[in-house]
RNA sequence: GGCCCCGUAGCUCAAUGGUAGAGCAGUUGACUCUUAAUCAAUUGGUUGAGCGUUCGAGCCGCUCCGGGGUCACCA
């Protein structure tokens, strides 16, 4: 950490230097509050209506946010977890010698507390009259805001913190100067509380499956590896909840989810970050159909309750989450935006030379179902803004799912799009062990042998899969990009309260 | 990883290859109803790091660091 001040900081520690010469402690360790800024405000405006006689007295605590000194009064306003009051001192009240304290040794970004009684300024706002107040907690580096205003209630900034690396890498900082950002991680949470919600009323159980795996699986990713010293053992981090989850239904319970955090070692972008959080929901006796209906349930239960509307505003599009939403059969969407059939293609080969026809982008290594999928990712999936299930997706590409009746190429699966974006991703699950070992090994072919994301075959799992799992209908869905559709933001990081950054230079 | 853009005061931003500036914040002073308070004065810079071109580099070139965008990658 760099030793050197900065000027203002210098003159900070100057007056902790003062404050301690005059027996006053820049950071005590007790205190003492009545009220938050939001009840004061509301008890204040309640015993006016009333017309009560009595002042109301209040004790606040806050950080300083605004300091207008005119001589031998002061305006400030504190700012505590639930907004902002206006504090009035009047050298009247408090004689020169606190009047000199509060002007010259307090800061823009300290914590205080304030005692005194509520009253309405001439221009009508609810302030307190302080009749005695302490320092909390003396801060050093400023924060980094410019000025704002009170418009409405709302709290409007002027040139504050934007550069997004400060943003991110000092996201206390990102946070205590912007009232936006920390309502982003409110709705953020918010929206989990919804789902589990939704979820512990439809009986689902949560449970914690192992973040650490000796083999890793569930989803085609490179993995994070680590290292256990005692066990001499690498270990890798969770990819997905998947093979965990199921091997709970084999063990009896009807539904089981799991809310936690996966590990990609992929390439990091607007819509990836290293870590992410997933949800995933497995239930026995259940198809990809009934999945699609809790699905848009679950969605618009959350949107009831964080948003407390059906509709959200994402990109300038408005989506309309009532149910039901669209279904659309992936060969027939690719058809109609793209005129290709593909039961009329059924090698890699034949898909590609009339993917070459129709002039598209393709990989010329991709097994059939990446071109398939790469056809959705490209050209289908952006023309899906409102909510729409994509399903029927092919075999190679979907290793979990089980086959259609009487169609071993094509698999019950679907994933789930709104404003263009995968969503969540879902399907019928494999309960046929036999079958599942046969998938295990054609993914071991179609991966070349140093392709990172060939997976180790996951010979307890099938052991699983041989005691009999009824049959499941299971889910997975990114918990951020979720986020980032409920919160209007077109980046993950937005959504994630510390994003991953390359470090710092020393 | 490829390509494009960016990095200047605590924050937000200026500055034809020719003395590095502004607003806010800070400091000092004035001010008893302000609220982006106002008024006056004023401090603050290794221009991300380094090397080069040049009489002279914030600006031009190269390398590196960090960030953003985009493509690739991501069943």
């Amino acid at each position: 950490m760099s030793a050197k001040y900065t000027n203002i900081e210098q003159t900070r520690l100057e007056k902790v230097e003062r404050l301690r010469a005059r027996g006053i402690e820049p950071y005590p360790h007790r205190v003492e509050r009545t009220h938050t800024s939001a009840q004061v405000l509301v008890e204040f405006e309640r015993a006016e209506a009333a017309g009560s006689e009595k002042p109301l007295q209040a004790t606040l605590v806050g950080r300083l946010r605004s300091m207008r000194p005119m001589g031998k009064i002061t305006f400030a306003h504190i700012e505590d977890g639930y907004g902002r009051v206006q504090l009035f001192l009047r050298a009247n009240d408090l004689g020169p010698e606190l009047m000199e304290l509060f002007n010259r040794e307090f800061d823009l970004g300290d914590f205080i507390q304030a005692r005194g009684e509520m009253f309405r300024t001439r221009s009508g706002e609810a302030t307190l009259k302080v009749q005695d107040f302490r320092l909390l907690a003396k801060s050093i580096t400023p924060l980094p805001a410019a000025k704002d205003e009170v418009v409405d209630g709302e709290v409007v900034q002027h040139a504050t913190l934007s550069e997004p690396e400060l943003r991110y890498r000092q996201r206390y900082a990102d946070l205590a100067v912007n009232p936006d950002v920390r309502r982003i991680f409110r709705t953020r949470a918010a929206l989990v509380r919804a789902l589990r919600e939704f979820l512990d009323l439809h009986d689902f159980l949560e449970v914690e499956t192992p973040v650490l795996q000796p083999i890793y699986g569930g989803a085609a990713a490179r993995p994070f590896v680590t290292y256990h010293n005692q066990l001499k053992q690498d270990l890798y981090l969770r990819i997905s909840f998947e093979l965990y989850l199921k091997r709970l239904l084999v063990g009896g319970y009807e539904g089981v989810y799991e809310i936690g955090r996966d590990f990609r070692n992929e390439g990091v972008d607007r819509t990836h970050n290293p870590e992410f959080t997933q949800l995933e929901f497995y239930l026995a006796y259940a198809d990809y159909f009934k999945v699609m209906e809790l699905t848009e349930q679950m969605i618009l239960f959350a949107a009831d309750k964080v948003l407390g509307k059906h509709e959200l505003q994402y990109m300038n599009h408005t989506i309309q989450l009532k149910t039901p939403w669209q279904r659309m059969e992936l060969g027939e969407g690719l058809l109609e935006i793209i005129g290709i059939d593909i039961e009329q293609h059924p090698t890699a080969e034949s898909l590609a030379a009339a993917m070459q026809a129709k002039g598209l982008q393709f990989n010329p290594n991709d097994t059939r179902g990446k071109l398939i999928d790469g056809m959705l990712g490209d050209y289908l999936a952006p023309t899906l803004i409102q909510p729409t299930f994509v399903y029927n997706y092919p075999r190679d590409i979907s290793p979990l799912a089980k086959s259609l009746p009487g169609n071993p190429q094509i698999t019950e699966r679907f994933e789930g799009y709104v404003a263009g974006m995968e969503l969540c991703n879902a399907f019928t699950e494999l309960n046929d062990p036999l079958d599942q070992e046969a998938r295990f090994i054609e993914m071991g072919h179609d991966y070349a042998q140093d392709d990172e994301e060939r997976h180790p075959m996951d010979e307890d799992y099938l052991r699983a899969m041989r005691y009999g799992m009824p049959p499941t209908g299971g889910f997975g869905m990114g918990i951020d990009r979720l986020a980032m559709l409920f919160t209007d933001c077109p980046n993950i990081r937005e959504v994630i309260l510390f994003p991953h950054l390359r470090k710092e230079e020393e």
